[in-house]
DNA sequence: CCCCCCCC
């Protein structure tokens, strides 16, 4: 706990330790430790050296830790000074591994090496007496020394606004806000393999993309945070490919072995990751495939799962339901890690920037690599949003914009009345068409509603009784001792403006009767007022029918004709909202 | 040096 270190009277004082590979520093008056989680590049912290930390900045990090970025430090003895223990002074990679193969303790002793002028671990003070570098005056916890606009921490770069980067200066600093941070990916192909990350960072003139590869993203990848402010310097500039970037702005940025991040006391004046959100029940009227931000809250989430996609990559997928005060809801789907690390038990808010509104299910929503999911943001609408649904909203009854057939998924259904069926001439093209409608049972024929049927598993072919006890199947091309009822039932159907004679085959005239094709084949002979019964009951029930319709010719007379694919119940509430919100329609 | 934006 570096506080804890820093409480000791006077400077703090580090002895940088090594055990089992790991670094640490040692206070040297209470000798408590610190870790060392990064070593800055060419760094001169060798084994035994003691320094004095002179700008810091605290990061607590959600589990209560402190991370502390040194900004400004002086080496007060070098290793030699202080009798170097540990041998010859040895150089440190970034990674924090030591590599006392790849230079010469000459090269690496911190009285030589001078190539820190711009980084922000300024150790130009290593040149001077240790006396002199005891200086009182610095206290390393106090005031922040970024505040100023002109220049980087421990450079003399400039501070530029990220819309003056181009390729051919090569002296700069940016000081930037980190507006989206992507999560490391691996790549293999042709060229070789790697990993990489990439994160959008603005200030008050612009935007850029930052991509760092192999062991940049071991040295940044953590210590870049979304919604953080940094000063960025010595990254490569080039020419965006605009056919991935959304962003404004022609170049974009690689980081490399001496490229510098370094993390800015926050300041107000740098904007914030900027959303506008569109209310859900306004995205029926934006045009698909628009990148929108959205905010809702998490009513319902799936569970992750996997799919193959068309190019048979294997991805996670988990679809989202957030509602918002406008009482509709919309289906969000999210990908890859962003699916399996995503938790709505706890229904929180999620703001999401730049999700693509699809057309699927009628409106729905898909986030991309580019898109931001914030939960829980720290924003004023997130809080309202919490608010609203804790009193009022988990109570709503929200209406869909992602409409989906019962079974959960499905494409948008196609509800008409079956007075449009005759008015659109349906069915009349080459390819069925399909409807679903709200209708009545106004008659079904009961005779000849059932067939003896090829006992085979997958044949329904109507047998030949031979009068001998046997049946024969034509299809077959059998004779079996027994046969299977199988229904074929026409129903006259009725809506408010229409009726309409439709066949139902086995399951759809099962569900519409609500008996088995073999309970009513035993019936018909065993208890014909029972099986009476049954027609009559169903007369008048009304369902939901889902159906195709084809135009079929017949001795020369073309009729059309419609057959009932799915029978299911009316969900009425669902079936109001749908009346009224046709209503609101007719009356724009 | 990547560049994948998918599924029902």
């Amino acid at each position: 706990n570096i506080r804890q270190i820093s409480n000791a009277s006077g400077p703090p004082r580090f002895r940088l330790m090594m055990s089992d590979g790991q670094h640490s520093l040692t206070c040297e008056s209470c000798l408590l430790a610190t870790q060392l989680n990064h070593l800055p590049e060419g760094n001169l912290l060798v084994p035994n050296c003691v320094c004095l930390l002179k700008k810091t900045i605290t990061n607590t990090l959600a589990d209560g830790r402190h991370v502390v970025v040194v900004i400004d430090m002086e080496i007060l003895q070098s290793a030699e000074e202080t009798g170097g223990k540990i041998g010859n002074p040895t150089p440190y990679n970034t990674d924090g591994t030591a590599s006392p193969m790849k230079a010469s303790p000459m090269k690496a002793s911190p009285m030589k090496a001078s190539p820190m002028k711009a980084s922000p671990m300024k150790a130009s003070d290593v040149k001077t007496s240790p006396a002199k570098a005891l200086s009182m005056k610095v206290s390393p916890m106090k005031g922040s020394p970024l505040k100023a606009n002109s220049a980087s921490p421990g450079s003399s770069t400039k501070v530029i606004p990220i819309a003056n980067l181009n390729p051919y200066q090569s002296k700069w600093t940016v000081r930037a806000r980190v507006a989206n941070k992507s999560s490391i990916r691996t790549w293999s192909n042709s060229k070789g393999e790697g990993k990489l990350f990439s994160f959008e960072i603005v200030d008050e003139s612009g935007e850029i993309k930052i991509t760092a590869f192999n062991k940049e993203v071991d040295k940044f990848f953590s210590l870049v945070e979304q919604g953080k402010v940094y000063y960025i310097s010595k990254a490569t500039l080039k020419v965006a490919n605009k056919q991935y970037s959304t962003l404004k702005n022609d170049y974009e940025m690689t980081l490399h072995a001496h490229s510098s991040i370094v993390p800015c006391d926050d300041n107000q004046s740098i904007p914030t990751v900027h959303c506008d959100f569109v209310p859900i029940g306004e995205l029926e009227n934006r045009d698909k495939d628009a990148i929108i931000d959205v905010i809702g809250i998490c009513k319902s989430a799936e569970d992750v799962s996997r799919i193959t996609t068309k190019n048979s990559r294997e991805v996670s997928k988990r679809a989202l339901s957030l509602i918002d005060t406008t009482g509709k809801d919309v289906t969000v789907t999210l990908w890859g890690e962003e699916a399996e690390k995503f938790d709505g038990s706890t229904q929180p808010v999620v703001a999401i920037k730049g999700a693509r509104l699809s057309d699927f299910g009628g409106r729905s929503l898909s986030a991309l690599f580019s898109s931001t999911v914030m939960v829980n943001p720290d924003i004023p609408e997130a809080f309202r949003l919490r608010a609203w649904y804790d009193q009022e909203g988990y109570a709503l009854a929200s209406q869909s914009l992602t409409e989906t057939r019962s079974a959960g998924t499905g494409f948008k259904v196609n509800w008409k009345t079956l007075n449009d069926i005759k008015n659109e001439d349906m069915g009349h093209g080459e390819k069925a068409q399909y409807f679903s409608c709200v209708a009545t049972v106004l008659y079904t024929r009961k005779e000849n509603c059932l067939y003896q049927a090829c006992p085979s598993a997958d044949c329904n072919k109507k047998v030949i009784d031979q009068q001998n006890g046997l049946y024969r199947c034509e299809k077959c091309n059998k004779e079996f001792p027994n046969f299977k009822y199988r229904l074929l039932l026409s129903a006259n159907l009725a809506d408010f403006g229409d009726n309409q004679w439709v066949t139902c085959f086995q399951e759809t005239a099962e569900a519409l009767l609500g008996h088995s094709a073999e309970t009513l084949g035993y019936l018909r002979h065993t208890d014909e007022a029972a099986f009476d019964e049954v027609f009559q009951k169903a007369n008048f029930t009304t369902h939901i029918f889902k159906n195709r319709v084809k135009l079929e010719t017949y001795n020369d007379e073309s009729r059309v004709k419609v057959t009932v694919m799915e029978v299911q119940p009316v969900d009425h509430r669902e079936y109001s909202r749908r009346l009224l919100q046709d209503i609101y329609k007719l009356a724009r």
